[in-house]
DNA sequence: TTGTAGGCGTTATCAC
DNA sequence: GTGATAACGCCTACAA
């Protein structure tokens, strides 16, 4: 790979000249503008950027923590991430921590080793002192840190509540929950929105509350026992698609209808629920956007850290499938 | 952030005696060593990757390309290659393609120019003039790329000929195929394989071959066309899973009763196909393990060049689920 | 056993 | 307008 140095000896002026071309500033003589661009193309010249990174301080590139790339969630916010900071020049680096701290230090640690200029972090076990005296931009997506730490997420309350209502308004006397992980924070406020909806109801009872962890294997059990206890229940509100998919599963392998016997609602807005039969009644998160936005708040700190920045939320929004029923036109 | 003069100020030695500890080289007395160790610990010195990567010339990165991770097929992929790269001491790096050739060389110089230590690539698009040239180490993996570039791949015909014999051994009498995009080589073999097996047949047509492109859309049309035109079909072999999912979907919603009226088996051997209703049997592929075995190969490679290697084939296996009848025990 | 100094490839400051 | 040169942080001859 040639240097500075050999572009600068085949056009015959010094390296500074040839890093002013480069980089367009500093004055340089249209002529001598033009040899040297000359030898960039003869030589096909690329500047070295470990040296550039050296001198500046900065590497540009950002890295994402999420738990899991297997699963299906992750993907489309990697992806929003990796177009969104390529977009801006910087690289894009990923980091599966499956929720285990010790990973999450161990990266933490080679990315600031390599100057790091930023990072994202989908996390429920990092600890705020953890991060809290790095002097590396830090956003957490989807899940939030603590209030110091900037955050990008959606209004998961709000939007379990949406989803119970909607039960509700299609005919649903019997809702229960199959809830996400007790120490992931969209999970906990998912229960809350449906405890929202459902708490001061008559037929309310904690048993109708199970945990799937967001796993397909768990949840698939809790509905099974779930509803060979509760045979009365007529709508399930699963705290994600992937759960909300084996919820489908399970209560077809019992026998039941769904939707008429049944009515099933997911969370996330996956292209999973668009594969199962029926198709999965979800409430559709802007996936792509938070992880693009994430980056762009990144980016501003990154590239002017006096900037104040603040923590965003975004509204998720119904998307009526085939495990519900239609909304009745008018009201009851 | 304190560098190796803080570090060698404070144990009152040069920055070589710290180089030396750091890096277990070179003599260095009990007592001073003890010293450094203090004040790396008191400051809590880590060396700059950075200019380490600058006087050695390797950035201990490595970079997967893959055409789209939101495509459920390459997660695990990418997750092999992220856990392998770790245990060797390795940074990660994706990027998405989208079978995009511009996107691919816009990736390949960002990622010389960061000095890359070697790539993995999953492309049907790269063409090999433009990486023949590179002096970094490339391993294609899933896809080959062409016989002077050491490759990590399946046995996809062979593992789609014996899918096709699975479907006639559990009594299927046509067997039709929703082949993958023409421009791919795993779909090439696999549309080989499954001839292989059916071009004899007394019934075969050409017609019995749609092409869904590895989407779940396409697939889902190329089934619905193909069972209305050809009710008689009693075996699908849809080339990955995707198509798979889609296939179970059209024909269940054509009234096809499945397997008793239709069999389907699928390819790549993902979680989708876990999820349905009927479970779809499929072809597993060893992807975590090729994925793995191809960043051994470069890390192989990459740190010692001379060494020759060579590409790899893996086998695939069945996994028989409930979208195919059980093989007969007696052969017929 | 330890220290000095040059170099990795850039950029920016300061002369000329 | 252009060219030396110091500096970014580290490593490794070579000297001592």
């Amino acid at each position: 790979m040639p240097t500075i140095k050999d572009v600068a000896k085949l056009a015959e002026v010094s390296v500074a000249t040839v890093s002013r071309v480069m980089n367009n500033n500093g004055y340089v003589n249209q002529n001598t503008r033009q040899r040297v661009e000359e030898a960039i193309k003869q030589l096909n010249y690329r500047p070295n950027d470990v040296a550039r990174s050296l001198f500046k301080g900065k590497s540009k590139m950002i890295a994402l923590f999420v738990p899991d790339i297997m699963n299906p969630f992750f993907p489309q916010l990697a992806r929003a991430v990796e177009d969104t900071a390529n977009k801006y020049g910087y690289l894009f680096v990923l980091c599966n921590t499956d929720n285990d701290n010790e990973k999450e230090i161990a990266y933490l640690n080679a990315l600031l080793q390599k100057t790091i200029d930023g990072i994202i972090l989908v996390s429920n076990t990092i600890q705020v002192d953890q991060i809290n005296d790095i002097n590396v931009p830090i956003i957490a997506l989807d899940r939030k840190i603590n209030s110091n730490i900037i955050s990008v997420t959606v209004n998961n309350r709000e939007g379990a509540s949406q989803a119970v209502r909607y039960l509700k308004e299609t005919g649903c006397k019997r809702i229960a929950h199959i809830a996400g992980p007790k120490d992931v924070s969209s999970a906990k406020q998912r229960l809350e929105g449906y405890l929202d909806e459902v708490q001061s109801e008559e037929w309310f009872t904690t048993d109708y509350i199970r945990y799937g962890n967001y796993t397909v294997k768990e949840a698939y059990q809790a509905t099974e026992e779930l509803l060979s206890q509760h045979p009365e229940i007529d709508g399930i509100f699963a705290a994600n698609d992937l759960m909300g998919v084996s919820v489908l599963k399970a209560a077809k392998n019992l026998g039941f209808d769904i939707p008429n016997q049944l009515s099933v609602i997911g969370y996330d807005g996956m292209e999973l629920s668009d594969i199962t039969s029926p198709t999965l009644t979800t409430m559709a998160q802007p996936i792509y956007d938070i992880g693009k936005r994430a980056v762009e708040i990144l980016i501003e700190k990154i590239e002017n850290s006096d900037k104040e920045v603040e923590s965003e939320q975004y509204q998720v929004q119904l998307s009526v499938k085939e495990s519900t029923h239609e909304r009745r036109e008018v009201d009851e």
